[in-house]
DNA sequence: ATCAATTGCGTAATGCTATAACGTGTGTCA
DNA sequence: TGACACACGTTATAGCATTACGCAATTGAT
């Protein structure tokens, strides 16, 4: 079951993600591409699906925009096989820092498994003030 | 420092909030507000604004939609005076259901501490299958 | 070789979610 | 009475996401 390469505008998505600062929204995404001939939302939709299917980039749900995860390759638990992603993400600067805790990731697991709950995707943000911002 | 009354405006959207199944969106609540004279989507929004403030509503970041707090009045930890909220989310029925962890949430508060990141708001949201829809 | 199924792509149109910017009315209180 | 705060109403607009259509390239079985 290896993957497929990624099609170009895959890789064009991916690549606008990973060389950002921080997260970005579909619609910021697509005016970074017009120059490479992208010309629709649809584009970059389709591209993200896929890029979200494989875990290489991840969703943030609070504020409608997407980051590149920031798993390497062959990280602590496998390539982009982790559990759930959590995400601190500063309200002032925008940044966002991505982590995990296994500890809560079991908790929540058993909360489900308590309830016959099936889990099939969580979400975990913090918003705040970053240790910068805050100071 | 008593919470003042609730306007016309607020009481509407809570009650629809509160006799409603699932979660809605704003729009939802505007259609079913309509015959009450509600005409434009500032009028939920601004109501959804105060009663996400006292605490009596809560978002749901995954859906952009709201579900009145299924805490009663003086539950465990104070009417409202909770700390993080987190949500089960049936993918197949659209029932929610809200719980709270110490456990996780003292776990995250570890983590912001040790980073010295303030946090403001954190959303807990696991989606799935229930139990029933899962059998 | 050829046909069917799958997948990705491009375009246009639309729908859903949320806010900006304006003005009005009402109550408080110094 | 005048300054302020707050809720409200309306119009317009901004921002996020999907539906529907058709075409092109690839794969894989017959």
């Amino acid at each position: 079951m290896i993957a497929p390469a990624l099609t170009k505008n895959q890789t064009l998505v991916f690549d606008v993600l990973s060389h950002s600062d921080g997260p970005l929204s579909a619609y910021t995404i697509l005016d970074k591409l017009r120059d490479h001939g992208f010309r629709a939302p649809l584009q970059v939709y389709r591209a993200l699906d896929k890029l979200l299917e494989r875990g290489m980039i991840h969703r943030l749900e609070s504020l409608n925009a997407f980051v590149a995860c920031a798993h390497q390759e062959k990280a602590c638990c496998g390539a982009h096989g982790h559990g759930t992603v959590a995400f601190a993400i500063c309200e002032s600067c925008g940044h966002v820092v991505e982590f995990h805790d296994h500890a809560v990731d079991h908790r929540l697991d058993d909360w489900a498994k308590q309830r016959n709950f099936k889990p099939a995707k969580t979400t975990i943000e913090i918003r705040g003030l970053c240790e910068t911002c805050s100071a």
